[in-house]
DNA sequence: TATTGTTATACTCTATAACTATA
DNA sequence: TATAGTTATAGAGTATAACAATA
């Protein structure tokens, strides 16, 4: 051949060289990607992935504590609270002292913060299928099984 | 039966309820843990991930111009923008005018810069053992093609 | 003493908009 | 007109440190 396979993608635009050997590099560039679909093609809920996450989260269990949620979610308590902050700012949840530990905020959701919740779930299932439409039902098992030993 | 298996997980204190099913969720949390592992342990590198990529990069292809890193990384002009700067600041890097069209800008890396890169790339390799150590060879190279099917 | 929430502060990544220089 | 770089600005996420209230 006179021009091997190797030289043919190696002066590809879009080569990334070595770099596409790490997987902690491509977890990033599919992060971004994801993050990215979702907020192009979702900019009228005006909520982030992580914003929806809390309210998923407070949604299953109502009266949980700041640094409960920060914990499923892997956040810091300062970085749970500004995502708290700006919820409650636009009425989406209430902070309420926990009856049962005075040093805890019990977290509920409000009606606007349900239905903005519901309209979220919506979104989510459709920027889903974006995902899913590149995998098999097994290969998506399989990846999310994967990603899981990575922050479990 | 008196205790369905789903209730015994739901009251985990890690339990995340339905978002465990969202493919991008665990795309999320997986960069966290990725992205907070490496700046963790490599803290004295004092380099993040996206800094060392365009060192990388830079390196790979000498002469590169800025748009042309922001599209192989997948970033705006302006992010791209602020990473070479600061790059420059520290003189890993410097920019020239490019010969070939007045617009853009060449990047060439510093001896400085490739000594820093040299260090990243022990670093990244430690980081890398960390995060193979998961997975058997096919599962890796099978996670890279489908985090790849995700950001391509 | 330990935990939870809070506030202040800071840095990185990301992006949009407007401007300049060059093609 | 289109492209590349630049500057200014802003928002989200992340984190550390110090403090107050409660356990």
């Amino acid at each position: 051949m006179a021009v091997p396979t190797a030289a043919l993608t190696e002066d590809n635009e879009d080569d990334i060289g070595e770099l596409a050997d790490i997987i902690g590099f491509h977890i990033r560039l599919a992060h971004v990607a994801v993050y990215r679909h979702f907020t192009e093609t979702f900019a009228d809920l005006d909520l982030t992935q992580k914003q929806v996450s809390v309210l998923w989260l407070v949604d299953d269990h109502p009266a949980i504590s700041q640094i409960d949620v920060g914990r499923r979610l892997q956040m810091d308590r300062a970085t749970t609270m500004t995502i708290v902050n700006r919820l409650q700012d636009r009425d989406y949840l209430r902070r309420e002292r926990s009856e049962s530990d005075g040093r805890k905020q019990a977290l509920h959701l409000t009606d606007e913060g349900r239905a903005a919740l519901a309209r979220a779930k919506t979104a989510i299932a459709e920027h889903e299928a974006w995902l899913k439409s590149r995998f098999s039902a097994e290969e998506a098992e399989k990846l999310v099984e994967m990603l899981a030993r990575i922050h479990e």
